[in-house]
DNA sequence: GTCTATATTGAGATAGAC
DNA sequence: GTCTATCTCAATATAGAC
């Protein structure tokens, strides 16, 4: 595909911004700077701030579902579909330590605004939620699939925000082992002793 | 104790008015009229805003020095110690599904504005920290304290994050539940079981 | 130590030419 | 669809009277 049209550029600029920088402290000016327009023409195409920001969360919706299915076709294994979960931890553990967590910090930053978009931005979290419980069911955990889906996404703003905060690469690693572990203890069966996540040394 | 000072009265008003709008929401004026000051005396007391960022990060911390001091004079039990942390996700989980964690939500902030007083910050996770990981020692695990800690923090971060985006209070009380039974397992012997972390559907 | 008045900057937002 | 020019407003910050 050829050159993006004028407003998906500004959109996937904001994206970028609001996570790098956070929405307050994103300017018009920041992101018409971005895609090099001008900030009048940048009100051809989006008349108020929320406008972005609303758009800027679709985007990242239909992003996320996208990547979603992309796992679900990765593997049939749900304990390995979770794990791609896990993984984008250490992948992106770069910019987790620099920015956070892209949906964590900004329904963080929406909730103390009291902004009215705060509910479409957790949104994001519903979507990995239902789909993580999805995988869990699949797992033969159909019972309480919706409390370990709610469990690992804790895990992981857990991680992301203390590696955030004290930029910590060794942490990261140890806690996703220890987040793996404990998802392979998941696995229901007669045999099978369901065991500690305790963080190793 | 009589009437505060205005300085100290200041502080306390933009140590609320940080945790419940953030730091970039909060303006001068903002603080100013919740101490019912003009603005320009305001000036007398803070130069910047940073002044008053940085005496706020003064006062969490010595709050939380003294809350530690209680906790630990409070019982002897390392344990028990570590509960009255846990015990605040219960306690204070109406503002924390309003606002979030007040460390978490700003060291997040901070590390998106890349503000000089991030490192300040981030040390109200390095008290907590080593007073968990002092804990996890006197519970006999000197070996792996400092991983439990952070674990420890870990968890309530997450718990904050996503109960903050989703306004779920059942949610805070399973995962502090399973929290404690975590801990509960960490305690070492011969004759104990470390046991799953699983949460309660 | 507190006030009013004001300077200055940068943001969101609009009008109208090209 | 893009531009320049401009408006409005709120925020940081200062000056100087009381």
């Amino acid at each position: 595909m050829g050159a993006a049209s004028t407003r998906q550029q500004i959109v996937e600029a904001a994206d970028r911004l609001f996570y790098e920088q956070g929405f307050e402290a994103t300017s018009f000016a920041d992101i018409a700077a971005a895609v090099r327009l001008s900030r009048g023409n940048f009100y051809y195409h989006f008349k108020t701030k929320d406008e972005i920001l609303g758009a800027v969360i679709a985007l990242r919706l239909t992003n996320t579902g996208r990547m979603l299915e992309a796992w679900e076709a990765g593997t049939g294994d749900p304990a390995q579909r979770i794990c791609s979960f896990i993984d984008i931890l250490v992948m992106n553990r770069a910019k987790i330590m620099l920015y956070g967590c892209p949906v964590g910090t900004l329904c963080n930053e929406l909730a103390k605004l009291d902004h009215v978009a705060k509910e479409d931005a957790a949104k994001l979290f519903t979507l990995f939620r239902e789909w993580l419980a999805r995988q869990f069911a699949a797992l033969g955990r159909e019972a309480d699939a919706d409390a370990l889906a709610m469990h690992v996404l804790m895990r992981s703003q857990g991680i992301a925000t203390l590696a955030t905060a004290l930029r910590d690469d060794a942490f990261i690693q140890r806690e996703v082992e220890d987040m793996r572990a404990w998802l392979e203890a998941q696995r229901p069966g007669p045999s099978r002793l369901k065991c500690p996540s305790s963080p190793q040394a």
